[in-house]
DNA sequence: TATGAATGAGAGTTCATTCAT
DNA sequence: GATGAATGAACTCTCATTCAT
């Protein structure tokens, strides 16, 4: 393997490397000579990769954000019926420890922090977060809709519930990852699966998991 | 005194034009002389006052979000019957053009995006942040005793009404302030309505005002 | 022999784009990738031809210079006497927009004006320059003592009326170049005209040509 | 003596420093750390006085223009009759070794040909220039007017003498600056003198002050 | 209390040049 | 001959912070 590689191959590690970085130190303190020193490159590439340091943290936060998306997409292939669905949507929407691999990592929601702070200011970001936003909730509806159709769920406005669960999980999520322990992922998950069993008329939550909280 | 006072004052007027400069540039595009510049002072001066760029911006952010509660507390006492009440913490929480003065204008929720980026790096700002949370969740909880006392509401675990509507508002106002028109302030003020109705047993939301969407 | 012959023509590309882009952006900010964009090359690929950017531009520059007394010594050819050829070499030498083809364009003036300041800090490129110049006044001076042997220009010592003339054309271009549209083409050919005149007692410019000013 | 000075007397060390480093490396090559290190501050410093590299670099040539303006011109009242004034500003205009301490020094001239090179891409830079140059041929051009008035010169367009004499000063010391010896500041000076002589109609030069070439 | 000259550490970015392919 | 990924040294410029006044 040389020490010249392709330029897609670069591009995602550097992307990848980005996202690292802003997890950890936040997205105003990452410097690009950080995310080259965790590729193991010269500042110089990063920026001949990517013309601009604004250019590259909007397409790392992006691309992140995809990422979820493409994750929680390929679980949901291994759910047989429409309420297994929505129960690992909403478990891979959890931050903290995951119950399974399959939840998404913490790091998820500290880069859609630093997103949401930065979307406002970059029109282009903003614009990806949008569509990527409105990709998961038309997932969640369209899980809403084949329950329905199997008469799993009971009648209600998929998009509206939609709306309603995602709004939900924005907004526990940021008490679990900022709070101070009040809120947890036990309490997060549960409230969203009896929110969601509530609107659609049937018990998404299993009796007594709730102990599991960390 | 006049001397003590003018301090304040000053302090006042800086954090003041700090929220201003946070709101017109991001938190992380925020320089130290904008905010001098904008109170007309010298960027020693603003120094003088806070020990550091970052405990400014945090003193800045808290500041706010302490104002937004203070504002909506201040509502509150106009409003005679807890569902009167819920209204207007519900309608104070919508960002977008307010239909009356009551309303917090888009600026809290610009700053809060920041301060959820920022909060996970400073636990200072973390603690504050939290505590002024639970004031807030605390304030929905005694609506909802309150109107359960009177009868006005039905039975429900408060806290988790609390917790719910809180988390709905958050997750609600960060579709229509980064969202491209799909989620508008009527949306959110309608659902948050209805969902705060159907928990405690009682219609909220006055017929048809969800047609005044802009 | 059609590999060296490409070589070659490599080079000459290589030159007469780095020309263009010195008279486009100035010596200074003349890059080699823009030079290579502009033969649609690699960065690699001049720097293979030439071993180094400072050497490039010296040459670039050398070879605009040989261009022009190349190109005023093939309008010689087309003159009949000493003061058409004298009246030759005034008009090649004028910036500004040219009444026929052979005229210099302001590219070779603009060039001069950095080869000038390039020169004194290039031993070599200072060399090349000295040299040619020393080539365009023993061209004016031979024209000079052709015209004398005739008996076309009266006596005077032709080095002496070489340097005048040469020094002149250079102080009064840089004022075309640089100037505020006070001396214009016209008013520099008619006072070129008029000085050698003088100096060869013979009238060199034509009746009332001075009003093709632009 | 403190450590912090006026404004102004900062700004004339800086501007000072900024022609002696161009002088030195070439308009190019100049830093802004070296002029910071020669006025003993940080680069800081230098860009707190001047917004950008280029502003300072440009005023520092106008500034070394107006500076040979105000010294001829304060050499002027020195002079006696109209010969002598343009005996004094002629000389002033030689590059090479002074004669008298009220010579222009070669760092003029080398500094005029980085601000001809410069001026073309600086409009500003030009504008200044060529206001400066309007000056200067009206200073000479006044003292042709001086001197016909009171008879000391013949009949002759002051305008024509004074833009035949500033070129061929231009002209002359770009041969001495860079030339190879051939043009020395004795044959820039003598010409100079016989053609302003020639064109006034009186003798100028001192007889066989020639002999004193460099 | 207030200024603003001054600093210095460090940021992003540029770009000539190298070299494996 | 030609490419373009990669480097690294340098550069300009930023800006929080200090401190003499």
């Amino acid at each position: 393997m040389s020490r010249t590689k392709t330029a897609d191959r670069r591009r995602q590690e550097i992307l990848e490397a980005a996202a690292a970085v802003i997890a950890e130190r936040g997205l105003c303190d990452t410097r690009i000579a950080d995310v080259a020193a965790r590729v193991g490159a010269s500042p110089g590439l990063v920026i001949y990769y990517f013309p601009t340091k604004e250019r590259l943290l909007a397409e790392a936060l992006g691309h992140e954000d995809q990422g979820f998306v493409d994750r929680v997409t390929a679980l949901l292939d291994g759910a047989s019926d429409a309420p297994a669905k929505l129960r690992v949507m909403i478990e891979a929407s959890c931050p903290g420890p995951a119950a399974e691999g399959g939840s998404p990592t913490d790091r998820d929601w500290v880069l859609w922090l630093d997103l949401w702070a930065r979307a406002r200011l970059d029109p282009e970001l903003a614009d990806e977060r949008s569509r990527l936003d409105r990709v998961w909730r038309e997932a969640i509806a369209d899980v809403v809709r084949q329950g329905q159709e199997t008469g799993e769920f009971g009648p209600a406005d998929p998009d509206r519930v939609a709306l309603h669960l995602s709004a939900l999980i924005d907004g526990l999520a940021i008490q679990v990852m900022l709070g101070d322990g009040e809120v947890t992922r036990a309490v997060m998950r549960d409230m969203c699966l009896d929110v969601a069993g509530e609107q659609l008329g049937v018990a998404l939550r299993p009796r007594e998991t709730s102990k599991k909280s960390r």
